[in-house]
DNA sequence: ATAGGGTTAG
């Protein structure tokens, strides 16, 4: 590997702005950086006392470091034997070999041992290239620590060398991955305006990938059409990333759109393009295209991967056909994929979903364990909700307790699954001394808005409507933002609690809020003014939910319909079950019951003996 | 540099 060594200075123009990314970084330079304690995992060889008998001769290390470094190593210690082998070498390998050794640890994704190892290596005296640099500036990034990587550039540079594309590439995904996006552009814009480098497809594809997960899929759309302009060639990675930013947003059409697209520029789709697709498809049951694209990955010799399989055993699943979900991990199995932690995790909340935890939780303990899958958080929290769901939450409280001991760290989403469980059991005592002493006084969670929507939900639920409302202040003056789905649940909690008014003028004011009610919103308000006997007004929102956006599905049919019912409008409702209908909706159970129901009271209106002729078989 | 699993309102 080239040393990339000057002593030209950087154009100073270049240095401002990079002072700008440099100054005001509380951190030491380079040569005197403070490691936390668990940087310093790497020691001597004392720490292996079982040091392996035949180390490999020189030709052997260059093969194994050539291996290991697309792989990594199998476990750690193996990677430190390595590493202490090599600084006892005479002559020392070369920092190519070094590097190699460093990006074993970086696909371990043990990034803080590499580190260590780096500043071993700085220390021992190995000379550093740009690539190893640029390594350790990624496994800052990858450690949350882009002020480290921003002085370790501010070191690279001083030590002479030629930051590259590589280098800023790194930079500018650890400020989008840090939540940073305006550092990023400022990074990438001065890049260009000084010239610095010329940004390469990766570059754009970083910019892409955090613009579209931060929701800002037009602004990288036009990247990607600028950098074609820019006579940058987009890859499998950037119509990848495009994709699947589109199958999220469910807009699955244009994603396939896009597929047609770069087949027909011969950039060819790999299995991750195929599974972003594969999962936009499952979200609207749209299993023929889900087929379809299986088949096309067949012929164009792709195999399906853990995350592929992953992805159909979630979506039978949450179908409830378990069975075939099973066969999907026998079938990966028999084609020598190892089903993992994600896999099972998908399995065990099929299982929930249909109410058989008992059998999720043999999943866990026993099929997991027998294949070697260590079970996490989720894994546990999935088991969590399950029993909250079938009201046992003491039998959930029982495993949240075993996290712990399990070696694991509930996550906000365990608690709020507990919270959750507590009110469905009208236990809203212990919900809310869980919020207080659990949640709120725990400093390591950051409450959020599930958590507000699970605690006012359950609050309204259990009629306690002021002791909710003051919640809601205090969590406005403790400067959480509420979403659209907050607002729904206060508006349906109180007209539920007799507060209609309450409730239309919150829904009235959403737009003040910079918020858009949504279908579920709408529905909720329709919902409410037909329970209050203002069946016009119902009428008159769900007629007007077209021209804001927003279209009626299953639920507010129902729910109109079930209004009609109690505001004797039975002609509407005949109308609007025609509608329902060629709208490819049905009754749900409880619209067919109020519907039964009618048969056998004594009510005599000839439009409701009408529609029971013309709906009932 | 890109893909998979859990928690909120009708």
């Amino acid at each position: 590997m080239m040393m990339k060594k000057t002593n030209k200075l950087m154009s100073s123009s270049f240095l401002v702005s990079l002072s700008h990314f440099i100054t005001g970084i509380t951190c030491c330079p380079p040569a005197s950086f403070q490691f936390h304690s668990h940087f310093l995992l790497f020691s001597t060889n004392k720490s292996n006392p079982n040091p392996k008998p035949h180390f490999p001769t020189h030709a052997n290390l260059q093969q194994l470091l050539l291996e290991k470094s697309k792989t990594g190593f199998d476990k750690l210690d193996d990677a430190l034997a390595v590493f202490d082998k090599m600084l006892h070498r005479k002559p020392l390998p070369s920092v190519f070999q070094f590097a190699q050794l460093l990006a074993a640890l970086v696909k371990m994704k043990r990034y803080s041992v590499a580190v260590s190892v780096f500043k071993d290596m700085c220390v021992k005296g190995i000379h550093v290239d740009i690539v190893t640099f640029n390594t350790a500036i990624n496994c800052f990034c990858h450690l949350n620590r882009v002020d480290y990587a921003f002085s370790l550039l501010a070191g690279t540079i001083k030590r002479g060398f030629h930051p590259d594309v590589v280098t800023y590439n790194t930079l500018i995904r650890g400020l989008i991955s840090q939540d940073d996006p305006a550092e990023a552009q400022l990074l990438f814009t001065n890049l260009i305006r000084f010239k610095v480098i010329q940004p390469d497809v990766v570059t754009y594809n970083t910019i892409i990938n955090g613009l579209c997960k931060r929701a800002h899929a037009c602004t990288a759309v036009t990247l990607f059409r600028y950098m074609e302009k820019k006579g940058c060639k987009p890859n499998t990675v950037t119509y990848s990333t495009l994709i699947d930013c589109l199958c999220k947003l469910r807009l699955v059409d244009q994603a396939l759109g896009l597929l047609h697209e770069m087949t027909k520029k011969g950039i060819t789709p790999d299995v991750i393009t195929y599974s972003s697709l594969i999962q936009g498809l499952c979200d609207f049951n749209r299993w023929q295209d889900v087929n379809q694209l299986l088949s096309e990955m067949n012929t164009r010799n792709i195999s399906p991967d853990v995350h592929t399989f992953s992805i159909l055993i979630d979506a039978y699943g949450k179908e409830g056909m378990i069975n075939d979900a099973e066969d999907v991990i026998e079938f990966m199995i028999q084609s020598g994929q190892h089903p993992d932690v994600v896999t099972y995790n998908a399995l065990m909340d099929g299982y929930c979903l249909r109410g058989e935890v008992d059998k999720a939780l043999a999943v866990l303990e026993t099929t997991m364990k027998r294949r070697g899958i260590v079970p996490d958080t989720l894994s546990y929290t999935i088991l969590i909700n399950g029993y909250c769901k079938k009201r046992k939450v003491d039998r959930a409280v029982d495993l949240f307790q075993q996290l712990p001991r399990e070696g694991l760290t509930p996550t906000i989403e365990t608690y709020n699954t507990i919270l959750q469980g507590y009110f469905l059991m009208g236990r809203h005592v212990e919900a809310r001394k869980f919020f207080k002493e659990k949640m709120m006084l725990n400093k390591a969670l950051t409450l959020n808005n599930y958590t507000c929507s699970i605690l006012l939900n359950g609050l309204c639920q259990n009629h306690f409507v002021v002791e909710a409302l003051s919640f809601f202040d205090t969590m406005l003056s403790a400067g959480l933002i509420p979403n659209i789905c907050i607002y729904g649940t206060l508006i349906d909690g109180l007209s539920k609690n007799g507060h209609l008014e309450k409730a239309r003028s919150l829904f009235d004011n959403l737009p003040l809020k910079g918020l858009r009610p949504n279908v579920k919103t709408y529905t909720m308000m329709i919902q409410a003014y037909c329970h209050d006997g203002l069946f016009d007004e119902a009428k008159e929102l769900f007629v007007s939910m077209e021209a804001n956006d927003c279209f009626p599905n299953d639920v507010t049919y129902n729910v109109l319909i079930r209004g009609c019912f109690h505001n004797k409008k039975y002609k509407e409702a005949g109308v609007l079950i025609h509608e329902m209908r060629a709208h490819g909706f049905s009754s749900d159970a409880s619209t067919a019951s109020m519907f039964l129901d009618g048969l056998e009271s004594k009510e005599q209106d000839p439009a409701l003996l009408a529609l029971q002729k013309e709906f009932l078989p």
